[in-house]
DNA sequence: AAACATAAAACGTCTGACCTTTAACGTCCA
DNA sequence: TGGACGTTAAAGGTCAGACGTTTTATGTTT
């Protein structure tokens, strides 16, 4: 017989699937606390096993996370970033991927984002340059990556963006250590009014070429960045 | 009190990750057996519930795959591919977002690919040419595939590589169903010659604007492009 | 009002049993 | 001899109950 198998399906699959579609649709919110194990194999009419394999599998993708003596919490909405920071992969690395896809974000970006999203971008531009005339490095941090996160959405692509935002815990924590290593020296004090300029007026060529040509942790192939200076930003 | 809890480890994610390092480690290669529960709880000294738990975690993240009544096999070694098609992304999306991972890979690749990874690059570019001519489908899109991942793996960016072998199945998906559409007259007949070229003389501006030249399934942005056909290559 | 003791609730782990499926073996018959 | 068939052992799947550990809330005391 070369059927392959009616394979009726296995329980605890049933059970992932119906508590990831909890958290997927939204009925279980990030950060809520779920319902307890107990209520949970009542109304799932499951044993306990079955159902503490389902959720375990959930906390180690990183969608839940379990706290002895208190319930168990909704952490994410993707597997992408667990999967992502279990390789933890070099520095040097992240920045590179993160600068492919900033390309392609970009002028992606230049031809569907919407008004109000370059209005956003406008207000973290602001708020980007305000942390680095206040020597503020968190603020800093956490405006670039916003600001490069809001372009990876505006570019209407839902991979694209949920993979930025799985690479963004790296990024942040790359950024950190850069900083450390080199405090604001080693920052690039331009903002990204060029890229700005660039999706307002649809000119994709010129906003992917502006999102990479200021970072460069590999050597400026792009060839438009100043050779000197290899910094995030 | 603030200190923020010692938090002894939980036992679970212990054996979790002394199963994840056996996988990583290649001492439990690829589509090999596992050993079987009984002999892990014997080995590990813990209830078969908590090696459940630990195995059902990774069976789900897509390094396991469990046959009842068989054994548990190695599936995978990175639980990037998995997560990536849990999140079944249409398949514009990946064609973008492929694009993207193709230009970065040829530019990195530019400067430090070696000449034996050149020479196989030439080789998979010969077999996609012989499949063209003899019109196999699979054939040409299992070459194609294969040198655009040649090329990723030669940029000497694991995390790019990896991320880029998890879009593989998304990826040759995407390829099948346009197949089915267009048939060969929607693919694209030139090769990636210009590319290989590009590699060769270490020229990364070159190489990056090849590699995304005849793929466009969004917008000819690039520039480069023939408007007329959008087609895989 | 603050500090402490107590109890309840939630997740963590263990044990043992039984079911379902698969693969291997051995037997039987053409 | 060789294939078909039935048997059986082994592996994973599910269920049930018990107890441990941690956290939170409660309530009492000082």
């Amino acid at each position: 017989m070369a059927l392959p198998s009616v394979r009726r399906s296995v329980l605890v699959d049933d059970v992932i699937q119906r508590l990831r579609d909890e958290i997927t649709s939204g009925r279980w919110p990030m950060g809520a606390r779920i319902p307890t194990e107990t209520a949970l194999i009542a109304e799932l009419g499951i044993a306990r096993g079955t159902l503490r394999e389902a959720t375990r599998a959930l906390i180690h993708a990183g969608l839940l996370q379990a706290r002895q003596g208190d319930g168990t919490y909704v952490r994410a909405t993707s597997e992408l970033s667990g999967a992502i920071q279990r390789l933890d992969s070099e520095l040097g690395e992240v920045l590179e991927v993160r600068q492919g896809l900033d390309a392609q974000a970009a002028g992606l970006a230049a031809a569907r984002i919407t008004p109000e999203a370059l209005d956003r971008l406008d207000a973290l531009l602001a708020r980007r340059a305000t942390a680095w005339r206040q020597r503020d490095r968190d603020a800093w941090i956490l405006a670039d990556h916003a600001f490069h996160q809001a372009v990876a959405t505006g570019a209407g692509n839902s991979l694209l963006s949920d993979l930025y935002a799985a690479l963004g815990p790296a990024l942040r924590r790359s950024m950190t250590a850069h900083w450390d290593d080199h405090g604001f020296d080693g920052a690039d004090p331009r903002g990204h009014e060029d890229l700005l300029d660039a999706l307002r007026a649809g000119d994709a060529v010129r906003a992917a070429r502006s999102a990479t040509s200021n970072i460069d942790a590999t050597g400026d192939w792009h060839g438009t960045s100043s050779p000197s200076r290899p910094g995030p930003g």
